[in-house]
DNA sequence: GCAGTATTCAACCGTATGGTTGACAACTAC
DNA sequence: GTAGTTGTCAACCATACGGTTGAATACTGC
């Protein structure tokens, strides 16, 4: 798993837990404790969790005494949904390009006569 | 990196490579040849980076003859998008009731015999 | 059929991940 | 202070991941 942002981002939602977490965590701020007890595993693995969340910048930890808040940073989210919507606008254009060459081609078929242009490879 | 769909389509994009060939393929089908020589690895390794992104669901690959294309499912980015718009909103939504509940603290602090509500704790 | 090209399969390797348990540290409250 | 609660650190384990190389398969074109 690469160390730039967006991996890391990425890669922290790929785990039901942490998204359940992070699920959670839109609700309120919450501490490890309150936590670990929604989940069939031992706290520390929970805490690991949160290290790869916090890592990502997903969340951070407040530093209330023994008591440590988590709290959601749910700004860091939109790179992904940036990243997840221009590739798929972008493959969306593409799909009506290829659509309007489809119809030119029946254009063609119709009018025989019609120069035919390259149908593939755009910049 | 657990099993389920949502898992797999997070993991699969956690990997600068396959973004990078979702990126690529948003522009049109290759086949695998085309797509490894952009990279420093073997077509082997690009190979398997393809079928990630296969078992994701994010691509599939056409069967003619010794060349097998590469096709982008864009359509699969979606539950990724809903996945996220769904929290960002929640925690968004959240956050401006904490902002109503902190004005109507100021208020209270203004005309202190108003009655004061639990701040705390939602569904 | 044969040569060449495109892709996959299999074995292997180093490192990361997700979990465990046990010990330690930090803070709260008496 | 001492106890108790909350959280972290460290060592360990099994399995998955990302990459390599080498061999095998599948199709094209002569």
């Amino acid at each position: 798993m690469s160390t730039d942002q967006l991996s890391r981002t990425f890669a922290a939602l790929a785990d039901p837990t942490r998204r359940d977490l992070v699920a959670r965590l839109t609700l309120g701020d919450a501490t490890l404790g309150e936590l670990a007890g929604s989940y069939e595993m031992s706290l520390q693995a929970v805490s690991k969790h949160l290290t790869v969340l916090e890592r990502a910048g997903l969340i951070t930890r407040g530093q209330a005494g023994a008591r440590r808040p988590v709290h959601l940073e749910a700004a860091m989210l939109e790179p992904l949904t940036d990243w997840l919507e221009r590739y798929r606008r972008q493959a969306e254009q593409r799909f009506q390009r290829l659509d309007a060459v489809l119809a030119e081609l029946a254009a063609d078929e119709a009018y025989p006569d019609t120069a035919r242009r390259n149908p593939e490879e755009e910049q």
